[in-house]
DNA sequence: TCTTCCATGTAAATGGTTACATGATTTG
DNA sequence: CAAATCATGTAACCATTTACATGGAAGA
């Protein structure tokens, strides 16, 4: 499973605890991968049990105990591991899709306007991965390492908002001529 | 959730089994909605639990009984009223971009393999799917109904793998630079 | 003869979401 | 004064996947 691995990833690049991960998360590896805190710490717990990764435990006065997580020798050979196996290419799952095929049961004037909310959406989407993309890698051509990879992911969610998008106007544009 | 709402939809069009209607999913919605057919048993019967389908039992002599599942009013009613529902908009989960992103910490050889192990099998759904394209919907812009519902979901999953296929380039030739 | 197709399911495990709970601090 | 942020978690539930089980018929 991926969950592990994408925590072991961000966790090697800069220890930290179960809440910042989930908002690291997010920024990161979330373009492809997402996961609630909730589910964060339990799998923290596992990865702890396993060895992957290691505890401090930094008492605060003024906040709840901090538990900040470092990846340890067997974690980074898991890690390396996880690497060199094959991984399921990615499957759609999509309900937008669904709600399209059944337009002729039910009230297409509301699955129009869905299509046209989703295209918002992915649209919205899409402008702020081009920000991300404006702001945080000017040098697009000169990149290495680490934020080459990072790029690449981000690259990767530009293309796939890209295409919903398109989609959504072939849709929208369909469902409107076909009412004439 | 939208297993049940794609197999009301299946079933609108024309009634049938389980185990047919695992196959046609396959080839209908599946493409953004995959089922397999164990799930697909457990919410047929929850189904007519709800009164949503209808079963009708066929025995036969040579094989296995059949059970025939119809949508009945309340089911049409509750595809109506879904359809009428907000969905959430699709969501990508890749494993692949876990991998690209923890390219530094493992064998970079491993990954740029995976990667046109991804594009290779995204290559390959795309022709699929043009295939189809080519071979069902000839008369592509006078398209009506259900037909045209189902062509502009086909329509979806070849932007898709469309979209994969490029960002699959992009990133083994970026990998590939980034050696030098 | 071996594989695929038809046709049904159960059971167990894994993964993910939602709801609930706590409690101080900073920001608007 | 209210809301958001930091920081942790538990519990219950739902969805999905994988493995197991059966058994005849048709086709390669």
């Amino acid at each position: 499973m991926a969950l592990e691995h994408a925590i072991l990833v961000a966790l090697s690049e800069q220890a930290g605890t179960g809440y910042e991960l989930a908002r690291r998360l997010d920024r990161s590896t979330g373009y492809f991968w997402q996961a609630t805190h909730q589910q964060i710490y339990r799998v923290l717990r596992r990865m702890d049990d396993a060895g992957w990764v290691s505890v401090e435990h930094i008492a605060q006065s003024t906040r709840p105990d901090k538990k900040v997580y470092t990846v340890t020798g067997t974690g980074a050979a898991e890690l390396a591991r996880w690497l060199t196996e094959q991984a399921p290419p990615a499957e759609l799952r999509d309900e937008l899709a669904v709600k399209i095929r059944g337009v002729t049961h039910g009230d297409r004037g509301a699955v129009l306007a869905e299509v046209e909310r989703h295209r918002a959406h992915h649209a919205e989407r899409l402008a702020a991965y081009q920000a991300i993309e404006l702001r945080d890698y000017p040098e697009r051509h000169a990149l290495k390492g680490t934020r080459l990879h990072q790029f690449l992911v981000l690259r990767g969610g530009i293309a796939a908002e890209q295409s919903f998008v398109t989609w959504c106007d072939e849709v929208s544009t369909a469902l409107r001529l076909e009412t004439l």
